[in-house]
DNA sequence: CAAGAATGCGAGCGACCGCTCGCGTTTGTC
DNA sequence: GACAAACGCGAGCGGTCGCTCGCATTCTTG
């Protein structure tokens, strides 16, 4: 078998079946993110984009291969965009305006798309999925570690890993009600998330919060 | 129809039918909170339980009833166990203490009937367990703004419902944490979703912390 | 324009799931 | 012991879902 590749070979795609794709990514996330990865159809999400299923298996082999070519581009999306949100940030910074400024890129993020919320925090993920959502969690872990031990110099590793993971679960508990509201009372979720955050970590920095440590409404 | 009756009469039970109830609410019980409810099939549940389908189907109409049965004896586990966990406490009590003893009652509860999480936290829940779920969850919200307006004794009611919302929010952040480690890694995150709390919540109460408002570890 | 590839369709296949039904067994009652 | 009711079984019914297949249509390419 000569002509046997172990990645195979992507299809010759014309422009109709590319806008195909995308119609059917769009279809997809709109009925993930109102029932769930489990209890959409592969039926529904043909319907919903205006095809017939033969069609959708066109383009996808099957129903996980469509999540993960959407995770994929939401993730890509999300780098492209928001890639800097938790970079290492100058050690001068106010821990307040850190916690914020990370807190409205992902936040905004979400609002944005919130089909990622949908195939990230539904408890039925399958697979190949999950990889993609434990990868995400890892990634952010580290990534909030090095920001936290920027903050927390004198803080053993454990404590580090444990304070890290609070704060992604804080984060997470505040975007479920962020998303939960809109307008003035969403904005004021927000504050009050970003309120959470600074108060659990302010004890922890060397008190190197900014001139107001307090709420502000 | 004379004997048309509204609520329809409990078939009358024998020993041994309420010893096969047990059997499968428990065999249920455990193959929820490995699976999930949408997930869980019914002819698993027998076979867990080590009857046959049609059994099952001789004690509960249909699978709903399996995930109500069990949530209502879980609440009422919790009630006559628990019931005072949120009650009103003295007003001079520290918000240490007030913070700490209702989520150590909590979260006692929780680890010891893991089941409950399953129900209450999966995404994929049907009509009445919904239902079930949304009463919890107006009833402990109203509980804890309670406990709040003795503590925050000027704030505006809206603020009030959202700090309430923050918490619990909180809580089930904490609550996913501690369920995941095991050991002295879960104390740990008990002590840590402690913290999270109190920081939270000190800056609002008229600074009656206790003697130690900071970490304690 | 001709040929082949890509696209599009929708009935329907196989698998699974919630649930039923007919029939045999055990238990309580007189 | 006789009878009825409760218990127990498991093959299988109806339905949904992921996915396929044969065939028609449209596009690209020479």
């Amino acid at each position: 078998m000569p002509e046997h590749q172990t990645t195979e070979q992507p299809r010759r795609r014309q422009a109709r079946g590319e806008r195909r794709i995308a119609q059917l990514l769009e279809a997809a996330a709109q009925v993930f993110c109102t029932t769930g990865y489990t209890a959409a159809s592969t039926n529904a999400i043909a319907r919903e984009a205006g095809v017939s299923p033969g069609t959708l298996y066109q383009f996808f082999p099957n129903k996980e291969a469509i999540a993960i070519e959407l995770g994929d581009r939401l993730m890509q999306t999300m780098r492209t965009t928001y890639g800097e949100a938790l970079a290492p940030v100058d050690p001068a910074t106010p821990l307040e305006e850190a916690v914020g400024a990370a807190v409205d890129r992902f936040i905004d993020f979400n609002c944005a798309h919130p089909a990622f919320f949908a195939l990230m925090h539904g408890p039925d993920i399958p697979g190949r999925i999950g990889e993609e959502h434990d990868a995400l969690h890892a990634t952010l872990l580290t990534r909030i570690e090095a920001l936290l031990s920027s903050f927390l110099p004198s803080a053993p590793p454990a404590e580090l890993t444990r304070t890290a993971h609070m704060c992604l679960g804080l984060y997470k508990a505040g975007l479920e009600l962020v998303l939960a509201h809109e307008g003035a009372e969403r904005e004021a979720y927000v504050q009050e998330l970003k309120n959470a955050l600074v108060r659990y970590l302010a004890p922890l920095a060397g008190d190197r919060t900014g001139p107001d440590s307090g709420s502000r409404d």
